[in-house]
DNA sequence: CGCGAGCTTGACGTTGTTCAACTAGAGTGG
DNA sequence: CCACTCTAGTTGAACAACGTCAAGCTCGCG
């Protein structure tokens, strides 16, 4: 996860947000006008986090929403008893717009960096003016909830309803085809995140990962991961 | 739950809609105007369900709103090996707008009659329309939409996170102060309903209330409800 | 070389499910 | 009115799933 330095605000005004806000036609940002975005970008701030560090904290008011430039985060619930539950890994063009912008809430999640991260912190007040003066914007952002909220609803199912085979191979498809797009991919976390993800302990996970490994279902190698048979990773989800 | 009878919807119109729309300052819809409103009722249907009706069904397209007038139902998803996990349980004035109005997408739940219900079935193209028209109504739908998502994160929390007394705790709390206000409570639905609310099977289910029971903390009797020991239960709840 | 953090493995105990039997109450037909 | 049936609720015992604990392992790093 190479940096090029010295990319500060104005430096990568043009070049960053024009590539957030508008060459993605997937991002919540594409409706957007060319006024829209001096508003946005008018006091955004561009930051930077090491690996580990703390993005967001749970429990904080949400003053502001990030946009992910580069790097990789974990976005996470802080549960009973020290235990985390990861709702999902996010990277480029992502977008967290926690709980309230639009009531006062607070967070409801913690979200941290895996890697170097440069993500810009956008105020929430200016988000709900754009929401309220462009409904392009406001039905674009409303569809990303949608979807946060349909993907919570199959985490819920998948989390309460399947056994530890098939939480095991909704994780391992989930990193491969939604966070890394390749097939030999490199873990940026620890089996005990990967077990946060899937709620239960890290030494189950591992056994399970063994498991899959002499059943030539995978193929992991310390930090590398590559699945071999991706049809029987999928028949394991689907039957819990 | 009794019914008056041949309230259809031109007879109602002046009272429910109101009733609906704006007596209620936490309503979604208190900031629609006199127009706003025109538009909602101009092609609403208002429909009735005998208990155990399905009013909605999981994988349907979302073409329309409902807006409950009376009644209880349940919305619940319809997961793995016909096994269903209760989200909430809904009443007056609740609303329900399920995925994708925004996207054309399907629902994620199915919601049924639990007593005889009375709703509203609005157009989902027409709340797309004062969506877009009124900003107010776009930020209350909004606020909806993020109090849906926490509750969602709570629950996704504990129902990974706590061991059984805990959930057992849990809905019992949800019944009493959010669904029905009131003390003894008549529960309108099974063990194995309870059961499917909290993630466990109906067995477990009925053994905790049995150790809760002889505890002094509740008081079951056939289909009503006591809470005896309010403080007890979320101590329990609390502690997982 | 030694240290420490994360990973792995096995043994064991607990939590929770499944299965089967039994009970209570509500409806049905004689 | 009494069998009969059917469903929901209840209980117990066996079993499986899963977590916890403790020990050993690997590998990078000083």
């Amino acid at each position: 996860m190479a940096f090029k330095e010295n990319q500060n605000c104005e430096d990568c005004k043009e070049v960053c947000c024009a590539r957030c806000f508008h060459n993605d036609s997937q991002s919540v940002f594409s409706r957007l006008t060319k006024d829209d975005l001096e508003v946005l970008m008018g006091n955004r701030q561009s930051i930077r986090f090491s690996s580990g560090e703390t993005i967001l904290k749970q429990n904080t008011s949400s003053t502001h929403v990030v946009c992910m430039k580069r790097g990789l985060a974990k976005v996470y619930i802080e549960g009973m008893n020290g235990k985390k539950l990861i709702l999902k890994i996010i990277g480029e063009l992502d977008f967290i717009c926690g709980g309230g912008i639009f009531a006062n809430n607070v967070r409801h999640f913690t979200v941290s960096a895996l890697t170097d991260v440069e993500c810009c912190f956008i105020d929430s007040e200016r988000i709900l003016r754009l929401f309220s003066e462009n409904s392009n914007f406001a039905i674009e952002l409303m569809k990303h909830h949608n979807e946060q909220n349909s993907a919570l609803l199959n985490t819920l199912v998948n989390l309460t309803q399947k056994y530890m085979h098939g939480r095991v191979a909704d994780t391992l498809l989930y990193l491969k085809n939604d966070v890394f797009r390749t097939n030999p991919f490199q873990l940026p976390i620890s089996r005990q995140e990967l077990a946060d993800m899937s709620a239960m302990a890290k030494e189950s996970y591992v056994r399970i990962l063994k498991e899959f490994k002499t059943s030539g279902i995978i193929k992991p190698n310390g930090n590398s991961m590559e699945i071999l048979n991706e049809e029987a990773l999928i028949s394991i989800s689907k039957n819990g």
